[in-house]
DNA sequence: GTCTATATAGGGATAGAC
DNA sequence: GTCTATCCCTATATAGAC
């Protein structure tokens, strides 16, 4: 099952890498599995010895991204007070994204993406969970239009191709900045 | 060239409009011509009778909407005052999005109207038209910043699925309020 | 872990009849 | 304006050798 050349699960890692790198480039239904063995220089059945279907490599791209959100969640919601846990989802949101700049703008956008998230009840309970931290229950309109336009508004400009040349840093602040404002919190934590 | 059952342009809308449908939910890659075709209950030599290839459908449903961006963005740009260029280049870009709801995540998200687009002089300098009228000239990070977040944010909430049972209007006026705090404006016009 | 080879389906696109 | 029929290519996926 494993060579003797590798660690156990290295070239799975591999193919997910390259995954990433095309799906955010191209979209999951623009992202064949030949581009992805090309983009590793193996052919398609090394890739299918690792993955049996393409929607499970998408899985594999999509599980440990929202790991991390799941951690920033948990760590949000013991916060004591409903601003600090506005805060501190905010700024695990952001952190999350950031860490996956290149991938961030299919989380937002990507239709496939989309359904398997949506088709997972854990992957959705957490988006819900996330949108229950920012929103709070029983959201008026206004509120929740915001944390729909913040949500997707920040997936997109940690990945906006015009931002490349911003530091983490950089793009961690503005995102910061602009999120709470957008949604009419006071401009500091 | 026409029959005499339909007006001039008639079957070539018909495309247009299955092709919005479809690209709104499955993205451009993942609408197919027999899709289309299967949409409108003809044969996909039928769709290719009105259209050359699958980009020049793509480009149809592109164009119109980015010539409503013009005129938005050319009656904003003739205001006197740059605060009032910027609130009617805002009020302009939530208009457009909110009258073609159904497909606006697609103009934030999907890669193959994201080159088709770059591919464009035209469609390009409108897009960057709406940069410079959003955060003027020389803008600083935070600035470039908090105009990509509303301008993805903006898309993404008019076609957001779990605000589809807001009206245009509660909608409109929720973008508005939100994309004005994000760019740090002040909150009326 | 990777290869060659292949099965099967669906994609975009064209030719020519009605 | 639509149809049938077809071409060619690429897609996902599998079988079995090395």
């Amino acid at each position: 099952m494993t060579t003797r050349t590798g660690r156990r699960g290295e070239a799975r890692e591999r193919v997910v890498q390259a995954a990433v790198r095309l799906i955010a480039r191209h979209g999951v239904e623009g992202t064949s599995l030949q581009m992805i063995a090309d983009e590793l220089g193996v052919t398609k059945a090394a890739v299918y010895h690792q993955f049996q279907t393409k929607e499970d490599i998408v899985v594999a791209v999509v599980r440990p991204i929202f790991g991390e959100l799941l951690d920033a969640v948990d760590a949000a919601e013991r916060r004591p007070t409903r601003a600090a846990q506005v805060d501190a989802g905010i700024r695990g949101l952001i952190d999350v994204l950031l860490r996956h700049r290149e991938i961030a703008a299919a989380f937002a956008g990507d239709p496939v993406i989309f359904n398997v998230v949506r088709a997972d009840a854990e992957l959705n309970g957490l988006v819900e969970r996330m949108g229950l931290l920012l929103a709070g229950p029983d959201p008026d309109p206004a509120t929740r239009i915001a944390v729909s336009l913040v949500g997707s508004g920040v997936a997109a400009g940690a990945a906006d191709p015009a931002l490349t040349d911003l530091d983490d840093d950089t793009l961690r602040e503005g995102l910061l900045v602009c999120a709470r404002r957008a949604l009419g919190l006071p401009d500091n934590g």
